[in-house]
RNA sequence: GGCCCGGUGGUCAAGCGGUUAAGACACCGCCCUUUCACGGCGGUAACACGGGUUCGAUUCCCGUCCGGGUCACCA
């Protein structure tokens, strides 16, 4: 068994959004197969006709695409057990159903939505009463006969218990009593969701079944079916939910109040692709040492089950925030450019502008790319600022110094011959030496000029390297009158 | 409510009978610095509770409490 071929598969429901829990799910299904050479399967469940959303199919290649998950087999790609669309495997379904029917594991059952309905309600017996279970055969020719509509259901144990072993939960036991008898197909000839599994699991030669715990509590009624089928039981791993933070401090399963919750959402709030990979991989997996940064290839090389851990884990946007801040330190400048262009173009328009000088002083502090428009719009237009930005005591600048501080400051600077970021510096810094200033005395109302805010990304040289001299020099200009 | 699962700092988490109980995020302080930031250094902060088992429990067992999941012709 240990040396048959992996194979994990990644069943989503075309719903148009794909939450985070679930990327996570496909992201370790695809980790468990690739870090053992396995195969990577992609099937789109579809099998609930009154949930169809157009386009969402869509949504699921483009975000596996993204996130780099590429599968090995799908509707897309094609391979050896398709078709991989439930809808398009609509006739195998039934003949499985009833040949359990002819084996006696499985029965027609005719009751009507509101019997069952009423059953629910008066609860006398926990829901179905198996009414159907042992009608006799000239009574279910009758139905039939009649047309009357139908779901075929398995018959379970009456008693016992059924135990079965999770890969990161062990081994876990219920009573059978607790099984109802479950539908396998619908009265509109559809499988349910938990037949078609199965099914699916099975022919497509599934080893490992890789989901999120809530279908602990199923995974004996997926076990009953592969044992009324003879079929080897795949392997199963079971992940932890992902939880969300209310307000009140308490958690819940990650919903929208949370925050974003689906792949879309974070990437429009300006998470990178891979830094929300890398996040969730450590959302219920730890590495042996302990290791942060990952890139996906070498979190297949590194995944293992056994890193995975019991327990649900709230989703942090803090962390989240800090992965991304660190992927984009460590791109190069032309990468910080080529992804921050969009966000000057919001600042500047179609304005004729060299961007390279933006990269040094805002790769440092960019933790997303999107709160760029607003580091920047000073560069685009001075704000309106009081003038008492200009005192600050750790510079030891004041009101009294200040205006002869800048004047300076312009006068030297307008003497420039050369304008760029050495020469500027030069003339400040040389500035403050020959006054035996602190040089934050001689910046400091140099950048609040300029930019006219205390907060700015770079320094006053930067900034006035990057405004150029006209601008600069207008900018000094109304500072000075600002404090005439 | 029945059943199932879980419970180490605010969060993610190492740990798998003997440790000063790691690390990361966040937070706080200091240093560096032309501001903020970055960076460097340091700090606050945890084994839910009660019983066992054991020479010794965060680690094993039981109970309590708390949290979550699940009980569909949804997936």
């Amino acid at each position: 068994m240990s040396d048959k071929k992996v194979r994990t598969r990644y069943a989503p429901s075309p719903t148009g959004f794909m939450h985070v829990g679930n990327l996570r799910t496909a992201l370790y299904e695809y980790l468990i197969a690739k870090s053992q050479g396995g195969t990577f399967v992609l099937r789109i469940e579809d099998t609930d006709q009154e949930r169809y959303v157009e386009g969402a199919v869509d949504v699921i290649y483009d975000t596996l695409k993204l996130a780099g998950l590429k599968h090995d087999e799908g509707p897309d790609v094609g391979g050896e057990y398709g078709p991989y669309v439930q809808s398009e495997r609509k006739n195998m379904y039934v003949p499985y159903a009833e040949q359990l029917i002819k084996e006696g594991k499985a029965y027609r059952c005719f009751c009507t939505k509101e019997r069952l309905d009423s059953l629910q309600e008066n609860s006398e017996f926990g829901g179905y009463d198996r009414h159907c279970r042992d009608l006799p055969q000239e009574e279910v020719d009758r139905l039939l006969a009649e047309g009357t509509p139908y779901v075929i259901r398995q018959k379970m144990p009456l008693e016992g218990k059924t135990t079965f072993k999770d890969a990161v939960f062990g081994e876990i036991t219920v009573d059978n009593s607790e099984l109802q008898d479950q539908i396998l197909i619908k009265t509109d000839g559809y499988p349910t969701y938990n037949f078609a599994n199965v099914i699916d699991d099975h022919t497509m030669g599934i080893t490992h079944v890789v989901r999120g715990s809530e279908y602990l509590s199923s995974t004996p009624k997926y076990n009953l079916l592969y044992e009324a089928f003879g079929w080897e039981i795949p392997t199963y791993v079971h992940l932890p939910l992902i939880m969300g933070k209310n307000e009140d401090g308490s958690v819940s399963k990650l919903s929208k109040r949370h925050g974003s919750t689906s792949f879309e959402d974070l990437i429009a709030q300006g998470y990178l692709p891979e830094v929300i990979i890398n996040y969730i991989a450590l959302l219920g997996w730890c590495p042996k040492d302990n290791q942060e940064i990952f890139t996906l290839k070498e979190l297949e090389e590194n995944f293992s089950v056994d890193g995975i851990s019991k327990s649900p884990s709230v989703f942090d946007y803090d962390k989240l925030l800090w992965f991304n801040g660190e992927y984009i330190k460590a791109m190069s400048a032309e990468e910080f450019t080529a992804h921050a262009t969009p966000y000057y173009k919001e600042v500047f328009g179609d304005k004729e502008m060299d961007y390279s000088k933006f990269a040094g002083i805002l790769q440092k502090r960019t933790a997303k790319f999107t709160e760029i428009p607003q580091m920047i719009a000073f560069f685009a237009q001075l704000p309106e600022y009081e003038k008492d930005l200009f005192v600050n005591k750790k510079s030891k600048t004041n009101l009294e110094n200040a205006p002869a501080l800048l004047k300076e400051a312009y006068d030297r600077l307008k003497a420039l011959s050369v304008w760029d970021n050495t020469s500027i510096h030069d003339c400040l810094i040389n500035m403050a030496v020959e006054k035996e200033l602190k040089n934050g005395t001689v910046m400091w109302p140099v950048r609040i000029a300029a930019a006219g805010q205390t907060v700015t990304p770079g320094g006053a040289v930067e900034i006035l390297d990057i405004l150029g001299r006209e601008e600069s020099l207008k900018r000094l200009e109304k500072g000075i009158e600002k404090l005439g």
